[in-house]
DNA sequence: TATTGTTATACTCTATAACTATA
DNA sequence: TATAGTTATAGAGTATAACAATA
């Protein structure tokens, strides 16, 4: 009896027909992508989620951050901690609810944000170079439309 | 002075158009629907891509395996391990080369596979009704097409 | 009683260096 | 010298439980 061996690339069959292994690994080209460009500036990217979202609402409390970007409060915590003691964002107290902190960008987070997002459209240009300014735009419509539940009984 | 505060709902702003974060969002989803159906198994998605690879391609090597499917050759000994502990896979002596190891489906882990199918099957039935069809045919062709650096010239 | 931020902790995923046995 | 598989380990990312202060 011949044992069967196989030494030629794997043929991926129905692996690469299903969304999830579609999912990770056009994940993993944008995300090592935005690691090269942002390591410069020693930024990751849930850090660069939360100073977008300073900068579009300033005043947010760790609790909205942390449900609108899908973040756990306790993951928060050490995540700002490192953002203000390097000075790019700060909490503030918030005199009608003494429990909460309200989060806001320094000037210094401002002026870093700016070149970040220099840097991020950049790297955009990149995916929308490789698809097609219009398909970015429907690729960016499937994709919330795969993570809205809504659309399931529809 | 006034502190600002704001207690709404976080403006995502530019973030939602960002292909990383959409990405991330989209596979968070897909992600938990498949761990909630593949819970009663104990199979992870990692797992079910080297099964479903064996299938397809009996007798690979670890190293082509490793390398199609994105997984360090380094992290794949405890992956097998444990799927051969369970007797779904199992590794053969390549009598062309004493260093390698050939991989194979079990009767059991066919078994298995089989099942772990029609689950996957459901999982995916899932997100084309959320997509429509057609549209999740375009999506898998606008990803594959992210991950593929050969589109960067072009 | 419930909520906000926090601490401590654990589990998964991923990554690197170095070893072994073969080639 | 290089390669296949392995070991040990370290770093992210993510998860839960429980606490103090406040609502």
């Amino acid at each position: 009896m011949t044992i069967m061996t196989n030494t030629d690339k794997a043929d991926l069959g129905m692996l690469v027909g299903m969304l999830g292994f579609a999912l990770r690994r056009a994940q993993a080209a944008v995300t090592q992508d935005f690691l090269d460009r942002f390591a410069g500036e020693d930024i990751r990217p849930t850090q660069f989620a939360v100073l977008m979202a300073l900068r579009r609402t300033p005043g947010l409390r760790q609790n909205d951050v942390s449900r609108e970007l899908g973040i756990k409060r306790t993951n928060l915590v050490p995540l700002l901690d490192e953002l203000q003691r390097r000075g790019l964002a700060e909490r503030r107290p918030v005199p009608a609810d003494r429990r909460a902190a309200a989060l806001f960008l320094t000037e210094a987070g401002g002026a870093v944000l700016d070149r970040l997002t220099a840097l991020a459209r950049a790297h955009e240009d990149r995916f929308a170079g490789r698809l097609g300014a219009p398909n970015r735009t429907v690729l960016l419509g499937l994709l919330s439309r795969l993570a809205d539940p809504s659309f399931d009984t529809a």
